[in-house]
DNA sequence: TTGACATAACACCTTTTGGTTATATATAAT
DNA sequence: ATTATATATAACCAAAAGGTGTTATGTCAA
């Protein structure tokens, strides 16, 4: 339940291509697990595993609707990514964002 | 050379915690194989691994230098990831960005 | 209450990952 | 030329990841 018992990290759950295509499909709306896997040729159960990883993330939830189990995003978990990433960008894009860097930084 | 033959996702590399603090010493300063691995306890040769992995997904390079080899950061294909994760922040940026707004402008 | 369906729980297999040690090669210093 | 140093490479191993299929359980609907 809490954040404190996140079992995967953000960056190893996102590592994986199928599991970043399912974060884009609930992205659009929450769906159940029959419609997830509906969209990929590997079986369910593998689907599940996926799921259960990006759970544990903290990226997705999956409530019961009936006997359904409904899959949403949670995207709070990636800001830990975006503020990693935030510090690399002083050394790739051009001056402006170098100079955004230091602006937001310079305390 | 080419960024076609990338043989490693940059999502991928960057899911393992020892690459990603590597990219941090990297960030700092380019540095030798045998410096890099002595900020570590597992081998030189575990850490030439993980310096193989980021080389495939172009987040680093090495350069021989005498008899070292000096590996220098290339923080270009974090451009990828920056982008896919634009994409989510209009899921959860909303309430960050009241808060940005509110902290920036206190006086 | 029976049948169909959605999900859960297993058991199992293969490949990849992340690490080890040992040995070889190239360069620098004495 | 010899020795010490830095890196390269190969063989090996354990554990985890990623997949499969089968069976069990719970829920809805006719």
């Amino acid at each position: 339940m809490n954040e404190a018992n996140k079992k995967v990290d953000v960056f190893q759950a996102i590592a994986d291509p199928t599991r970043r295509d399912v974060l884009q499909l609930l992205a659009i709306k929450q769906r159940s697990i029959a419609e997830i896997s509906s969209h990929y040729d590997m079986s369910r159960t593998a689907i599940v595993k996926h799921l259960n990883v990006l759970t544990e993330a903290g990226l997705v939830n999956g409530q019961k609707l009936g006997r359904e189990k409904v899959y949403y995003l949670k995207p709070e978990p990636l800001g830990e990514v975006k503020q990693w990433l935030d510090y690399y960008e002083q050394f790739w894009n051009n001056k402006l964002s170098k100079l955004k860097f230091l602006v937001e930084n310079e305390d």
